[in-house]
DNA sequence: TTATATAAGTAGAAACTTTATTCTTTGCAT
DNA sequence: ATGCAAAGAATAAAGTTTCTACTTATATAA
């Protein structure tokens, strides 16, 4: 499958804004609109920070990326296929980092038991305080 | 202790605009700013939203309040002393369900555990689908 | 292959939310 | 009562999202 028919592929119109868009998501990672639109104007100086919110929701309606909420400000963007751990912000140091997603499989598997309540435990972040700022409040 | 007092008791002025700010709070329960603001403009018509802001994020400080992110839109807040129960979000109907803190005590244990990551499970709101949507798509 | 119709996409502006700034007012210690 | 520092009001600025009118990609047909 070749790079330039996957847009089409899902019933989207191929058009160059979109295109980079997809590959500063793949690119960036974990990225805010605002630096998506920063990363596609390096090639494509014109583009809308508008047109960037439309084709991130037009890409995430066919589930080519994803976003998660990692606290203030603006959701950040991932491309879909390596959505596969969980977020953990810190509220000191702001610093984000990575869970495997199974660490929370027990918790996954006992709101799906007790409240039928199907998550992605991947949407929003887990929210607290990292080992190192810890260890400096003491 | 008298209701008056206890603000003082954090080291902030007593100030209508305060008060009613937080006496708004206790009495909505995740309400975002600017329902709060409305309910304050029912006694104190003039109050700024800024005002709202200001005091909510003052307030927060001294741990009388608390907020969290729901996803779509603003945060809520709460009284601190009735955080006690982390929230589900439906991402289909939107409708926002409890669960007790403590369905979540497993997994904060094993992030603090393996990554020495003290969570705040009730700061984000946990997403997914509620059951009654999750029989619906069947 | 080229012209044309139209449905989808874009740019720009507007709407909305949150934060910062400046100046005025007010709570409260002395 | 008076002065000072904290808080409020108003406004602007920053940041985020949505709306609208114009443009473009693509399918169809000559």
């Amino acid at each position: 499958m070749a790079a330039q028919h996957e847009l089409r592929d899902k019933g989207l119109r191929l058009t160059p804004q979109r295109e980079l868009v997809l590959a500063a998501v793949r690119e960036l990672d974990h990225a805010t609109p605002e630096q998506i639109a920063e990363k596609v104007r390096e090639t494509h100086p014109g583009i809308n920070l508008s047109t960037v919110y439309r084709n991130l929701d037009t890409l995430e309606n066919v589930g080519l990326v994803q976003h998660s909420h990692m606290g203030h400000g603006s959701a950040t963007y991932q491309a879909a296929d390596v959505v596969n751990h969980l977020h953990l912000v810190c509220g000191t140091c702001e610093i984000v980092g990575e869970a495997p997603i199974n660490a929370a499989a027990n918790f996954v598997d006992s709101l799906l038991d007790d409240y039928g309540f199907k998550s992605d435990i991947t949407h929003f972040a887990v929210y607290g305080t990292c080992a190192d700022c810890a260890k400096a409040e003491l």
